[in-house]
DNA sequence: CTGTTAGCGCGTTCAA
DNA sequence: TTGAACGCGCTAACAG
């Protein structure tokens, strides 16, 4: 493409120097008006965009925040990138968004990317970057992870109280006199997935119901595994008159996996999930679940940064957010046996 | 933090000159072998990462492609970034996702920043940026327009026939022996949205069957606008005994509005969506749609810009991908009257 | 094969 | 209030 204009174009067309150009766009330091404005007209005229490149090499600070996340079309991610935009709108800073596509290779090769950018903080969503890598990570940069606890890094983390919004939600079915709760389980390498199942466990404890292992199926948080959870449980002839899913995609699954074999939600089997997506308000019926404030954590992560960023020596402290269930109409008493 | 490691610590730490160093790790000039190994050693020891902004200033290319979107929690826009990050993978190019919002000023606002960036190429996907802003645009840089046409432009653009994909939707429901097939509209602003009726519109017209307007209902590609057309047509007693939606977020919408009062899909009344998002696979029951291929536009967006990188003198030729019908479980023969 | 040097575009001293 | 000059970190000639 054609050369792009540079700020020595600006002076010349102005008959100032660049460095009378530099203040003039700047705005820091008092230039004459009559210059101030030749140099905005010619800005203007020539489409002048100063180079960020330049700018940041030599101010030391890109303006960016890194956010490494997994998949950029996972609902549940989504919805903290969005809050993380909203959280840095109008403050100058800019994100840009990664993917780590949940393989430790790709995540670290992102965040490389990201330190190599010289991005002024990072934002990182879950992800199985170990404790260590994100710990050296946060020495060089400061940096909050999102839906993960990171021992070490406790300051820097943002998460929810995952075995809490489990229980709640299995005490939710618990009260409606439901005693047979089957589980779809997360992937038990993410702690969400585990701390979801103790939650179940807890609350089933709590009410006196005993623990069946046949009533818990091990997914992947995928929509398909909430079918095979469906399919499994159905092919052993495991009874149960509930099931609380560890997130809404599997509940999703679940619906269709119960639809398929002529059951429905809730008139024979009440289902529960976990998150909240935007999407569960539409689903068949409306779904109860576990409400994850996704998109407040990504704006809490963002603000929390940009305070960090304009005062270095600002107490980092970052709350831990509320959970709580969005009862809708996925859930029945249990029918008297 | 810590002033960061530069090609200078490793230098020194190196033995050698900046430029040897340079060259032993961009490895296009011979280097000793001696020299290169106590280099990558210093490196890996120092934790050295060069600065990609320095990189980018003297070489002229960022390696960078500026990814402008609208919202980033868009499930149809996820894909198409999917595809862009699957088509970027390996090249050594790295997306940068910036948010429009569908607000003018904020997809300019979003270009500037993405021009300051120095991004090498660039992806538009949708918004309402008008043909003179795009045409502007790609006399500066390489760019690919997603899922619109824009006059003037034609070579840049990347989308799929709307008309046609409706075309289909209508007729699979005529030949069914659907007679009055109601149909919720997207934004008339929207090109898409308008390309949809039009097909819709012509498809009845091949058939035979007469065009009531009473049966369009303007929804805003939102879930809730689907239920809204719901609520608006059994509000009048309108008689239909099919939907067609123009995207799958308002079919959604549909099936909740008719679940709600007493009807079922595909029993009572047959859906048909536009787009197939991952989730349309899912839903109760799965989706009968139009496909879009928003994962294979992204891919290809991202391909035909990495060659035109590589190669300015490539022909630009955009293809435009063919448009099906994922038959599922939504639809049904008319019951006859 | 290697070191020295000249910028890339910009902000920021330092003098004037 | 302004311009000259320096340097941010790096690559690419240019001499050796």
């Amino acid at each position: 493409m054609t050369r792009n204009v540079t700020i020595r174009d600006i002076a010349r067309a102005a008959g100032v120097s660049i460095s009378t150009v530099s203040r003039a766009l700047n705005g820091q330091v008092p230039v004459a008006p009559d210059k101030r404005q030749r140099v905005l007209d010619a800005t203007r005229r020539l489409g002048y965009e100063p180079n960020a490149a330049a700018q940041g090499l030599v101010r030391g600070r890109t303006m960016t925040v890194g956010v490494l996340t997994q998949d950029i079309a996972s609902p549940f991610y989504s919805e903290v990138s969005r809050g993380i935009d909203a959280g840095l709108a109008g403050s100058g800073y800019q994100p840009i968004f990664v993917n780590g596509h949940w393989e430790i290779q790709d995540e670290a090769a992102a965040i490389t990317a990201l330190t190599r950018r010289q991005v002024d903080a990072v934002i990182v969503l879950g992800g199985r970057l170990d404790a260590r890598q994100l710990r050296d990570l946060h020495a060089r940069v400061p940096l909050v992870v999102v839906g993960r606890q990171v021992p070490g890094l406790d300051d820097a983390c943002l998460s929810v109280d995952n075995v809490q919004g489990a229980f709640l939600a299995t005490t939710h079915l618990l009260q409606l006199g439901h005693r047979r709760i089957a589980h779809v389980a997360g992937i038990p390498s993410q702690r969400d997935a585990v701390d979801r199942l103790e939650g179940y466990r807890l609350a089933l404890a709590e009410a006196g119901v005993p623990f069946d292992p046949a009533l818990v199926f091990e997914g992947n948080f995928n929509e398909a595994s909430g079918i095979q959870a469906v399919e499994h449980w159905l092919g052993r002839a495991a009874h149960f008159s509930a099931v609380f899913a560890a997130n809404d995609q599997m509940a999703y699954g679940v619906g269709l996996g119960l639809y398929r074999r002529g059951m429905r939600v809730p008139e024979d089997v009440s289902l529960v999930g976990f998150d909240d997506l935007p999407a569960s308000q539409f689903t068949l019926p409306p779904l109860t679940t576990v409400h994850h404030p996704a998109r407040e954590m990504g704006e809490l992560a963002a603000r929390h940064l940009l305070a960090r960023l304009n005062d270095p020596g600002a107490p980092a402290e970052l709350p831990q957010l509320p959970i709580t269930l969005s009862v809708r109409e996925s859930v029945r008493f249990a029918r008297s046996p």
